[in-house]
DNA sequence: GTCTATACTTCGATAGAC
DNA sequence: GTCTATCGAAGTATAGAC
Protein backbone atom coordinates (compact mmCIF):
# COMPACT_ATOMS: atom_id res chain seq x y z
CA UNK A 1 0.00 0.00 0.00
CA UNK A 2 1.43 3.35 -0.63
CA UNK A 3 0.19 6.99 -0.21
CA UNK A 4 2.52 9.09 -2.58
CA UNK A 5 0.20 9.89 -5.21
CA UNK A 6 2.93 10.08 -8.37
CA UNK A 7 6.30 8.70 -8.26
CA UNK A 8 8.54 10.21 -10.33
CA UNK A 9 9.54 7.17 -12.31
CA UNK A 10 8.64 6.13 -16.12
CA UNK A 11 5.71 4.30 -17.20
CA UNK A 12 4.79 1.89 -20.39
CA UNK A 13 2.05 3.26 -22.22
CA UNK A 14 -1.24 1.65 -22.31
CA UNK A 15 -1.56 0.19 -25.51
CA UNK A 16 1.75 -1.78 -24.67
CA UNK A 17 2.11 -5.69 -25.38
CA UNK A 18 4.00 -6.79 -22.41
CA UNK A 19 1.11 -4.98 -20.47
CA UNK A 20 -1.37 -6.80 -21.76
CA UNK A 21 0.29 -10.02 -21.07
CA UNK A 22 0.79 -8.79 -17.43
CA UNK A 23 -3.15 -8.33 -17.06
CA UNK A 24 -3.62 -11.67 -18.78
CA UNK A 25 -0.72 -13.22 -16.83
CA UNK A 26 -2.83 -11.92 -13.54
CA UNK A 27 -5.98 -12.89 -14.23
CA UNK A 28 -5.01 -16.64 -14.78
CA UNK A 29 -3.03 -16.47 -11.66
CA UNK A 30 -5.34 -14.90 -9.95
CA UNK A 31 -8.14 -17.27 -10.65
CA UNK A 32 -5.62 -20.56 -9.83
CA UNK A 33 -4.32 -19.69 -6.54
CA UNK A 34 -5.83 -16.18 -5.28
CA UNK A 35 -5.02 -12.71 -5.01
CA UNK A 36 -1.94 -13.76 -2.68
CA UNK A 37 -0.13 -14.86 -5.23
CA UNK A 38 -0.64 -12.25 -7.77
CA UNK A 39 3.00 -10.99 -7.03
CA UNK A 40 5.50 -8.93 -8.91
CA UNK A 41 8.09 -11.72 -9.04
CA UNK A 42 5.70 -14.47 -10.20
CA UNK A 43 4.00 -12.69 -12.54
CA UNK A 44 7.31 -11.33 -14.97
CA UNK A 45 8.29 -15.14 -14.61
CA UNK A 46 5.34 -16.27 -16.25
CA UNK A 47 6.22 -13.46 -18.99
CA UNK A 48 10.20 -14.65 -19.26
CA UNK A 49 10.83 -11.37 -17.71
CA UNK A 50 12.33 -9.28 -14.56
CA UNK A 51 9.92 -8.49 -11.70
CA UNK A 52 10.62 -4.95 -12.04
CA UNK A 53 8.88 -4.56 -15.23
CA UNK A 54 5.63 -4.92 -13.47
CA UNK A 55 6.53 -1.76 -11.88
CA UNK A 56 7.32 0.08 -15.28
CA UNK A 57 3.77 -0.69 -16.56
CA UNK A 58 1.97 -0.05 -13.03
CA UNK A 59 2.45 1.91 -9.98
CA UNK A 60 1.50 0.12 -7.89
CA UNK A 61 0.37 -3.75 -7.52
CA UNK A 62 -3.17 -2.62 -6.71
CA UNK A 63 -3.29 -0.86 -10.18
CA UNK A 64 -2.81 -3.92 -11.66
CA UNK A 65 -5.80 -5.78 -9.51
CA UNK A 66 -7.60 -3.05 -11.01
CA UNK A 67 -6.52 -3.82 -14.36
CA UNK A 68 -7.50 -6.94 -14.05
CA UNK A 69 -11.12 -6.47 -12.63
CA UNK A 70 -11.95 -3.88 -15.43
CA UNK A 71 -10.66 -5.89 -18.21
CA UNK A 72 -12.35 -9.40 -17.09
CA UNK A 73 -15.67 -7.34 -15.64
CA UNK A 74 -15.84 -5.74 -19.35
CA UNK A 75 -15.37 -9.26 -21.06
CA UNK A 76 -18.34 -10.43 -18.99
CA UNK A 77 -20.37 -7.66 -19.22
CA UNK A 78 -20.26 -8.34 -23.28
CA UNK A 79 -21.14 -11.97 -22.91
CA UNK A 80 -23.65 -11.36 -20.18
CA UNK A 81 -25.47 -8.43 -22.15
CA UNK A 82 -25.50 -10.66 -25.46
CA UNK A 83 -27.07 -13.71 -23.40
CA UNK A 84 -29.65 -11.46 -21.66
CA UNK A 85 -30.88 -10.88 -24.97
CA UNK A 86 -32.98 -14.56 -24.70
CA UNK A 87 -36.27 -16.08 -23.99
CA UNK A 88 -35.67 -16.39 -20.60
CA UNK A 89 -33.14 -13.62 -19.20
CA UNK A 90 -34.21 -15.01 -15.58
CA UNK A 91 -32.54 -18.28 -16.45
CA UNK A 92 -29.59 -16.53 -17.90
CA UNK A 93 -28.97 -14.74 -14.92
CA UNK A 94 -29.57 -17.45 -12.77
CA UNK A 95 -27.46 -20.01 -14.79
CA UNK A 96 -24.21 -17.35 -14.71
CA UNK A 97 -24.64 -16.46 -11.18
CA UNK A 98 -24.46 -20.16 -10.39
CA UNK A 99 -21.18 -20.38 -12.03
CA UNK A 100 -19.35 -17.65 -10.79
CA UNK A 101 -15.32 -18.01 -10.72
CA UNK A 102 -14.78 -17.73 -6.66
CA UNK A 103 -12.41 -14.57 -7.77
CA UNK A 104 -15.06 -12.45 -7.04
CA UNK A 105 -15.69 -13.24 -3.38
CA UNK A 106 -12.15 -12.64 -3.20
CA UNK A 107 -12.27 -9.27 -4.79
CA UNK A 108 -15.08 -8.59 -2.89
CA UNK A 109 -13.72 -8.99 0.17
CA UNK A 110 -10.07 -7.11 -0.81
CA UNK A 111 -12.80 -4.19 -1.41
CA UNK A 112 -13.94 -4.10 1.93
CA UNK A 113 -10.16 -2.41 2.79
CA UNK A 114 -8.97 -1.21 -0.07
CA UNK A 115 -10.83 1.78 -1.30
CA UNK A 116 -9.47 2.11 -4.58
CA UNK A 117 -10.47 -1.71 -5.15
CA UNK A 118 -13.80 -1.04 -3.69
CA UNK A 119 -14.74 1.78 -5.82
CA UNK A 120 -14.34 -0.41 -9.54
CA UNK A 121 -16.04 -3.73 -7.57
CA UNK A 122 -19.08 -1.35 -6.45
CA UNK A 123 -19.27 0.44 -10.09
CA UNK A 124 -19.60 -2.65 -11.84
CA UNK A 125 -21.67 -4.57 -9.26
CA UNK A 126 -24.30 -1.78 -9.40
CA UNK A 127 -23.67 -1.42 -13.62
CA UNK A 128 -24.65 -5.19 -13.59
CA UNK A 129 -28.08 -4.65 -11.82
CA UNK A 130 -28.76 -2.25 -13.41
CA UNK A 131 -28.48 -4.31 -16.86
CA UNK A 132 -29.92 -7.63 -15.20
CA UNK A 133 -33.46 -4.97 -14.79
CA UNK A 134 -33.28 -3.35 -17.21
CA UNK A 135 -33.33 -6.84 -19.62
CA UNK A 136 -36.02 -8.35 -16.93
CA UNK A 137 -37.93 -4.87 -17.56
CA UNK A 138 -37.93 -5.00 -21.28
CA UNK A 139 -39.03 -9.03 -21.41
CA UNK A 140 -41.81 -8.12 -19.36
CA UNK A 141 -42.56 -4.66 -21.24
CA UNK A 142 -42.41 -6.92 -24.87
CA UNK A 143 -44.56 -8.93 -23.57
CA UNK A 144 -47.12 -6.96 -22.13
CA UNK A 145 -47.36 -8.60 -18.48
CA UNK A 146 -47.43 -6.87 -15.04
CA UNK A 147 -45.31 -8.66 -12.78
CA UNK A 148 -46.11 -9.28 -8.96
CA UNK A 149 -42.43 -8.33 -7.93
CA UNK A 150 -40.19 -4.93 -9.18
CA UNK A 151 -37.94 -6.37 -11.39
CA UNK A 152 -34.43 -4.79 -9.78
CA UNK A 153 -36.07 -7.31 -6.73
CA UNK A 154 -36.08 -10.42 -8.91
CA UNK A 155 -32.50 -9.89 -10.02
CA UNK A 156 -31.33 -9.32 -6.37
CA UNK A 157 -33.26 -12.14 -5.18
CA UNK A 158 -32.24 -15.07 -8.35
CA UNK A 159 -28.36 -13.29 -7.99
CA UNK A 160 -28.58 -13.30 -4.37
CA UNK A 161 -29.64 -16.98 -4.10
CA UNK A 162 -27.05 -18.13 -7.37
CA UNK A 163 -23.83 -16.70 -5.72
CA UNK A 164 -24.52 -18.22 -2.37
CA UNK A 165 -25.18 -22.00 -3.53
CA UNK A 166 -21.90 -20.80 -5.68
CA UNK A 167 -19.52 -19.66 -3.00
CA UNK A 168 -21.41 -22.50 -0.55
CA UNK A 169 -20.57 -25.59 -3.28
CA UNK A 170 -16.74 -24.06 -3.39
CA UNK A 171 -16.34 -24.08 -0.03
CA UNK A 172 -18.30 -27.70 0.43
CA UNK A 173 -21.15 -26.91 2.10
CA UNK A 174 -24.74 -28.30 0.40
CA UNK A 175 -26.76 -28.98 2.98
CA UNK A 176 -30.34 -27.80 1.86
CA UNK A 177 -29.13 -26.96 -1.81
CA UNK A 178 -31.33 -29.21 -3.93
CA UNK A 179 -34.49 -28.03 -1.78
CA UNK A 180 -33.59 -24.71 -2.52
CA UNK A 181 -32.54 -25.12 -6.36
CA UNK A 182 -36.71 -26.71 -6.88
CA UNK A 183 -37.76 -23.45 -5.48
CA UNK A 184 -35.56 -21.69 -7.85
CA UNK A 185 -36.19 -23.48 -10.94
CA UNK A 186 -40.50 -23.10 -9.78
CA UNK A 187 -39.52 -19.53 -10.13
CA UNK A 188 -38.01 -19.47 -13.57
CA UNK A 189 -40.43 -21.51 -14.90
CA UNK A 190 -43.38 -19.28 -13.30
CA UNK A 191 -41.30 -16.27 -14.65
CA UNK A 192 -41.09 -17.70 -18.12
CA UNK A 193 -44.70 -18.31 -18.43
CA UNK A 194 -46.13 -15.59 -16.65
CA UNK A 195 -43.62 -12.90 -15.64
CA UNK A 196 -44.62 -13.45 -12.04
CA UNK A 197 -42.56 -15.26 -9.23
CA UNK A 198 -44.76 -17.37 -7.10
CA UNK A 199 -43.97 -19.69 -3.82
CA UNK A 200 -45.33 -23.22 -4.07
CA UNK A 201 -49.33 -23.82 -2.61
CA UNK A 202 -49.07 -25.71 0.73
CA UNK B 1 1.77 -21.71 4.69
CA UNK B 2 4.24 -24.66 6.23
CA UNK B 3 4.02 -28.42 4.63
CA UNK B 4 6.08 -29.85 7.51
CA UNK B 5 4.04 -31.92 9.92
CA UNK B 6 4.95 -31.18 13.77
CA UNK B 7 7.95 -28.59 14.70
CA UNK B 8 10.47 -29.67 17.27
CA UNK B 9 9.11 -26.58 19.11
CA UNK B 10 7.72 -25.86 22.32
CA UNK B 11 4.13 -24.52 22.98
CA UNK B 12 2.46 -23.10 25.35
CA UNK B 13 -0.67 -24.84 27.03
CA UNK B 14 -4.27 -24.43 25.74
CA UNK B 15 -5.49 -22.68 28.69
CA UNK B 16 -2.91 -19.91 28.74
CA UNK B 17 -4.25 -16.32 30.02
CA UNK B 18 -1.61 -15.04 27.40
CA UNK B 19 -3.30 -17.45 24.69
CA UNK B 20 -6.58 -16.41 25.37
CA UNK B 21 -5.24 -12.24 25.15
CA UNK B 22 -3.74 -13.61 21.93
CA UNK B 23 -7.03 -14.59 20.25
CA UNK B 24 -8.59 -11.88 21.77
CA UNK B 25 -6.40 -9.06 20.07
CA UNK B 26 -6.40 -11.00 16.93
CA UNK B 27 -10.42 -10.76 16.80
CA UNK B 28 -10.18 -7.05 17.41
CA UNK B 29 -7.67 -6.47 15.24
CA UNK B 30 -9.22 -8.65 12.72
CA UNK B 31 -12.38 -6.55 12.75
CA UNK B 32 -11.01 -3.53 12.55
CA UNK B 33 -8.36 -4.32 10.11
CA UNK B 34 -9.08 -7.28 8.21
CA UNK B 35 -7.13 -9.87 7.49
CA UNK B 36 -4.16 -8.54 6.47
CA UNK B 37 -3.36 -6.99 9.56
CA UNK B 38 -3.09 -9.93 11.60
CA UNK B 39 1.05 -10.78 12.38
CA UNK B 40 2.59 -11.65 14.94
CA UNK B 41 4.70 -8.77 15.44
CA UNK B 42 0.96 -6.16 15.51
CA UNK B 43 -0.58 -8.95 17.67
CA UNK B 44 2.25 -9.01 20.57
CA UNK B 45 2.39 -4.84 19.95
CA UNK B 46 -1.12 -5.17 21.37
CA UNK B 47 0.11 -6.68 24.63
CA UNK B 48 2.98 -5.40 25.14
CA UNK B 49 5.46 -8.90 24.34
CA UNK B 50 7.59 -9.71 21.74
CA UNK B 51 7.06 -10.95 18.30
CA UNK B 52 8.24 -14.37 19.30
CA UNK B 53 5.46 -15.03 21.32
CA UNK B 54 2.75 -15.66 19.52
CA UNK B 55 4.42 -19.00 17.66
CA UNK B 56 4.93 -20.37 21.25
CA UNK B 57 1.75 -20.37 21.12
CA UNK B 58 0.51 -21.27 17.55
CA UNK B 59 2.51 -23.28 15.28
CA UNK B 60 1.51 -20.54 12.72
CA UNK B 61 -0.86 -17.89 12.00
CA UNK B 62 -3.21 -19.72 10.60
CA UNK B 63 -3.47 -21.56 13.49
CA UNK B 64 -4.54 -18.86 15.11
CA UNK B 65 -6.71 -17.67 12.68
CA UNK B 66 -8.21 -20.95 12.94
CA UNK B 67 -8.68 -20.50 16.77
CA UNK B 68 -10.26 -16.89 16.45
CA UNK B 69 -12.92 -18.52 14.06
CA UNK B 70 -13.17 -20.94 16.98
CA UNK B 71 -13.84 -18.66 19.33
CA UNK B 72 -16.47 -16.00 17.20
CA UNK B 73 -18.30 -18.70 16.06
CA UNK B 74 -19.14 -20.47 19.26
CA UNK B 75 -19.58 -17.23 20.80
CA UNK B 76 -22.34 -16.29 18.13
CA UNK B 77 -23.27 -19.82 18.33
CA UNK B 78 -24.28 -19.22 21.81
CA UNK B 79 -26.41 -15.87 21.40
CA UNK B 80 -28.28 -17.11 18.22
CA UNK B 81 -29.46 -20.74 19.75
CA UNK B 82 -30.98 -18.35 22.53
CA UNK B 83 -32.29 -15.66 19.59
CA UNK B 84 -34.24 -18.03 17.90
CA UNK B 85 -36.46 -19.59 20.43
CA UNK B 86 -38.60 -16.77 20.00
CA UNK B 87 -41.96 -16.05 18.11
CA UNK B 88 -40.51 -14.83 15.15
CA UNK B 89 -37.63 -17.12 14.77
CA UNK B 90 -37.20 -16.19 11.21
CA UNK B 91 -37.01 -12.73 12.02
CA UNK B 92 -34.36 -13.65 14.01
CA UNK B 93 -32.04 -14.78 11.52
CA UNK B 94 -33.15 -12.07 8.81
CA UNK B 95 -31.34 -10.10 11.52
CA UNK B 96 -28.92 -11.37 12.20
CA UNK B 97 -28.16 -11.76 9.07
CA UNK B 98 -28.62 -8.10 8.01
CA UNK B 99 -25.64 -7.32 10.39
CA UNK B 100 -23.12 -9.66 9.89
CA UNK B 101 -19.44 -8.55 10.30
CA UNK B 102 -17.01 -8.22 7.03
CA UNK B 103 -14.93 -10.58 8.77
CA UNK B 104 -17.42 -13.33 7.90
CA UNK B 105 -16.64 -12.21 3.76
CA UNK B 106 -12.91 -12.77 4.56
CA UNK B 107 -12.76 -15.29 6.26
CA UNK B 108 -14.80 -17.43 3.66
CA UNK B 109 -12.74 -15.99 1.09
CA UNK B 110 -9.51 -17.40 2.69
CA UNK B 111 -11.13 -20.70 3.06
CA UNK B 112 -11.20 -20.90 -1.02
CA UNK B 113 -7.05 -21.08 -1.19
CA UNK B 114 -6.77 -22.56 2.59
CA UNK B 115 -7.80 -25.86 3.56
CA UNK B 116 -7.60 -26.31 7.14
CA UNK B 117 -9.57 -22.86 7.28
CA UNK B 118 -11.69 -24.01 4.58
CA UNK B 119 -12.87 -27.10 7.52
CA UNK B 120 -13.60 -24.69 10.16
CA UNK B 121 -16.04 -22.72 7.62
CA UNK B 122 -17.43 -25.52 6.39
CA UNK B 123 -18.61 -27.09 9.89
CA UNK B 124 -20.18 -24.03 11.23
CA UNK B 125 -22.08 -22.80 8.09
CA UNK B 126 -23.60 -26.55 7.86
CA UNK B 127 -24.03 -26.19 11.68
CA UNK B 128 -25.60 -23.20 12.01
CA UNK B 129 -27.71 -24.13 8.72
CA UNK B 130 -28.99 -27.05 10.79
CA UNK B 131 -29.54 -25.09 13.86
CA UNK B 132 -32.07 -22.29 11.59
CA UNK B 133 -33.93 -25.61 10.01
CA UNK B 134 -34.78 -27.15 13.04
CA UNK B 135 -35.68 -23.82 14.65
CA UNK B 136 -37.78 -22.76 12.04
CA UNK B 137 -39.18 -27.07 11.69
CA UNK B 138 -39.83 -26.74 15.67
CA UNK B 139 -41.80 -23.11 15.04
CA UNK B 140 -43.85 -24.45 12.70
CA UNK B 141 -44.54 -28.68 14.67
CA UNK B 142 -45.51 -26.26 17.76
CA UNK B 143 -47.85 -24.60 16.02
CA UNK B 144 -49.48 -27.54 13.91
CA UNK B 145 -48.58 -25.43 10.38
CA UNK B 146 -47.65 -27.42 7.50
CA UNK B 147 -45.08 -25.02 6.03
CA UNK B 148 -45.21 -24.83 2.03
CA UNK B 149 -41.75 -24.67 1.36
CA UNK B 150 -39.13 -26.45 3.45
CA UNK B 151 -37.42 -25.30 6.78
CA UNK B 152 -33.98 -25.62 5.09
CA UNK B 153 -34.90 -23.47 2.18
CA UNK B 154 -36.44 -20.79 3.86
CA UNK B 155 -33.39 -20.33 6.15
CA UNK B 156 -31.11 -20.43 3.24
CA UNK B 157 -33.29 -18.03 1.75
CA UNK B 158 -33.56 -15.68 3.70
CA UNK B 159 -29.32 -15.82 5.26
CA UNK B 160 -28.80 -15.65 1.31
CA UNK B 161 -30.46 -12.50 0.91
CA UNK B 162 -29.64 -10.51 4.26
CA UNK B 163 -25.85 -11.67 3.72
CA UNK B 164 -26.06 -10.29 0.11
CA UNK B 165 -28.03 -6.96 1.31
CA UNK B 166 -25.14 -6.67 3.86
CA UNK B 167 -22.36 -7.69 1.93
CA UNK B 168 -23.45 -5.08 -0.58
CA UNK B 169 -24.15 -2.16 2.17
CA UNK B 170 -20.63 -2.51 2.91
CA UNK B 171 -19.69 -1.78 -0.29
CA UNK B 172 -21.61 1.28 -1.25
CA UNK B 173 -24.37 -1.03 -3.42
CA UNK B 174 -27.84 -0.52 -2.51
CA UNK B 175 -29.67 -0.35 -5.57
CA UNK B 176 -33.08 -2.04 -5.18
CA UNK B 177 -32.55 -3.18 -1.68
CA UNK B 178 -35.63 -1.14 -0.44
CA UNK B 179 -38.00 -3.12 -2.72
CA UNK B 180 -36.48 -6.49 -1.66
CA UNK B 181 -36.39 -5.69 1.66
CA UNK B 182 -40.03 -4.90 1.45
CA UNK B 183 -40.85 -8.29 -0.11
CA UNK B 184 -38.73 -9.91 2.60
CA UNK B 185 -40.91 -8.16 5.44
CA UNK B 186 -43.80 -9.69 3.85
CA UNK B 187 -42.13 -12.83 4.36
CA UNK B 188 -41.16 -12.27 8.00
CA UNK B 189 -44.96 -11.31 8.62
CA UNK B 190 -46.81 -14.20 6.61
CA UNK B 191 -44.37 -16.72 8.62
CA UNK B 192 -45.23 -15.96 11.76
CA UNK B 193 -49.25 -15.75 11.01
CA UNK B 194 -49.43 -18.83 8.48
CA UNK B 195 -46.06 -20.18 8.64
CA UNK B 196 -46.13 -19.94 4.63
CA UNK B 197 -43.63 -17.69 2.18
CA UNK B 198 -45.46 -16.18 -0.18
CA UNK B 199 -45.24 -13.75 -2.95
CA UNK B 200 -47.16 -10.57 -3.33
CA UNK B 201 -50.19 -10.84 -5.51
CA UNK B 202 -50.03 -9.42 -9.14
C1' DG C 1 11.41 -1.59 -23.25
C1' DT C 2 14.03 -4.17 -20.30
C1' DC C 3 17.82 -4.77 -17.44
C1' DT C 4 21.04 -4.50 -13.09
C1' DA C 5 21.47 -2.99 -8.75
C1' DT C 6 19.73 -1.69 -4.68
C1' DA C 7 17.04 -0.12 -0.61
C1' DC C 8 14.00 -1.10 2.55
C1' DT C 9 10.18 -3.39 5.01
C1' DT C 10 7.72 -7.02 6.77
C1' DC C 11 6.84 -11.49 7.35
C1' DG C 12 6.94 -16.42 9.40
C1' DA C 13 9.65 -19.39 11.78
C1' DT C 14 13.33 -21.65 14.71
C1' DA C 15 17.01 -22.35 18.34
C1' DG C 16 18.53 -21.61 22.53
C1' DA C 17 19.42 -18.47 26.72
C1' DC C 18 17.36 -16.69 30.92
C1' DG D 1 6.74 -17.96 29.91
C1' DT D 2 9.27 -14.74 27.65
C1' DC D 3 13.38 -13.17 25.79
C1' DT D 4 17.54 -12.46 22.29
C1' DA D 5 19.32 -13.68 18.15
C1' DT D 6 18.97 -15.04 13.74
C1' DC D 7 17.51 -17.03 9.39
C1' DG D 8 15.62 -16.78 5.03
C1' DA D 9 12.12 -15.64 2.02
C1' DA D 10 9.19 -12.49 -0.19
C1' DG D 11 7.37 -8.26 -0.91
C1' DT D 12 7.05 -3.20 -3.05
C1' DA D 13 9.42 0.17 -5.00
C1' DT D 14 13.13 3.34 -7.12
C1' DA D 15 17.26 4.92 -9.88
C1' DG D 16 19.91 4.59 -13.52
C1' DA D 17 22.47 1.81 -17.23
C1' DC D 18 21.94 -0.38 -21.71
Amino acid sequence: MRSKKTPTRRMGVENSETRAQLIEAAGKLLRKEGCAAVTARRLAEKLGLKRQIVHYYFNTIEDLLIAVIRRDSDKVRERFIQALDSNEPLRVIWEMGNNVPTTIFEFAAMAFRRKAIQAEVRRYMAEFRRIESVALARYLELRGIEPNIPPVATAILINSLAHTLSMERALGVTEGHSEMKAIAEDWLRAFAERGELSMPPR
